[in-house]
DNA sequence: ACTGAAAGCAAGTACCCACTTGCGAGCAAG
DNA sequence: CTTGCTCGCAAGTGGGTACTTGCTTTCAGT
């Protein structure tokens, strides 16, 4: 409770700057949002600029729970949770990310903060594709390109990247609710990497019905 | 030539709305991008926000010139040759944009006049596979879940809109080049929706090698 | 050569912005 | 009770911004 200003200031500057962006994030209205006088502002942070970087810094962190399985069972439910959850914790920040990227010209620090939770998303789906390959879920028949699994993984984000962001000031492009959407990209990204309902019985065959239950914890696989 | 001024006074304000946004595309920033003094802005067009009002309703008005035939003959080919100009089109126009969706909230006009592009497309992507369907293309098999097909749509529009808007500042999500990326997307769009190499023979069954060559007027089929 | 529209130039007004300074109120620790 | 810290309040500074005004220059149409 120390700090109580302190936080109630980052709180209103991620706000403002939320709705406003840099150049409209006045300390004024910042002190007014806190409920704090301005130069509270000035003697905790220096500046303006101080304050916002501090803000977009503490902004960035906020990581999105979902984990992917390591040993997939059930790649359509656990890939649409996790879609979920992505989405889901991208739209609550999505006027934030807006701006952001508005700025990527003239602060690209804020562009690469924005890019951190997309990037990081990325590199977990493209680890469970791997995954999916490894325990025998992808058909062995090479009638994907060589190419397409990435495309296909690089897909799948930008479109739930462009559902988050635009949905709301778009509504021509996206006639079906939330969870329909996320439910129709997970099952064609599966289909356009060749994911069948089963794995196949060829590749390694690991544990299938002994620890399904508890799919978070699932060190007895690979290697 | 008569109105050599306005004309490059309006250019100008777009290249510096796209750069720093309504609030930072000042009155003496666009005059002196546009070689011009500013006071002549303000005897044109009156006021800041009147200019960059025309200019943005000026910039909606570009349409892309690809247009998707009525009679596939070749989707994939078609596609991608549509989804090409679509994105190149976009990421020519990405500054403005994200500008334009950043402001959304204070300026709502703005965030319709981005819209437009992207839903015009997404419309006529919705007729070709509608005209896809017609034509026999798609299998009957109904594999495919009911809303699926509009899933896929979306997240084909989405894919691309990501792509261009994100490509440039978020390089680690974007690992192939472009035009390998748009080839993968179409790909696993039609693998999504069920079109295979060669329309079934069970459908209405249209002329297939006559009115080939020219497939942009073929007013020949359905109804 | 004359006229009128449009452009440039210089100066000014009123406002908003980031930021500073000085002072007094509250409040907790010694 | 005093000391020291933080906050609120009021006022001010310097610079940027939108916009105006008055005057001069340029130049095409008659």
């Amino acid at each position: 409770m120390i700090d109580d200003h302190r936080q109630r200031i980052l709180h209103a500057a991620a706000r403002v700057y939320a709705q406003h962006g840099w150049r409209g994030a006045t300390t004024r209205r910042i002190a007014e949002e806190a409920g704090v006088n301005e130069v509270t502002i000035f003697r905790q942070f220096g500046s303006k600029d101080a304050l916002l970087e501090v803000a977009m810094r503490e902004c960035a962190r906020i990581e999105h729970a979902a984990v992917l399985p390591q040993q997939p069972v059930h790649p359509e439910r656990e890939l649409f949770q996790w879609v979920h959850a992505h989405h889901a914790s991208l739209a609550s920040m999505r006027d934030i990310v807006r701006q952001m990227m508005s700025e990527a010209s003239e602060r690209p620090e804020t562009a690469m903060c924005a890019a951190e939770g997309p990037s990081g998303a990325f590199a977990q789906l493209r680890q469970y594709v791997v995954h999916l390959r490894r325990h025998g879920w992808m058909g062995e028949q090479v009638e994907t390109r060589p190419g397409d699994v990435r495309g296909a993984v690089t897909m799948l984000m930008g479109a739930v990247f462009a559902d988050a962001m635009n949905r709301e000031i778009m509504p021509a492009m996206f006639p079906q609710p939330v969870d329909d959407s996320l439910h129709a990209y997970v099952r064609i990204f599966l289909r356009g990497i060749g994911v069948a309902s089963a794995p196949s019985p060829t590749a390694t065959r690991t544990v299938r019905r002994s620890n399904v239950a508890n799919s978070n914890t699932s060190h007895t696989t690979s290697e």
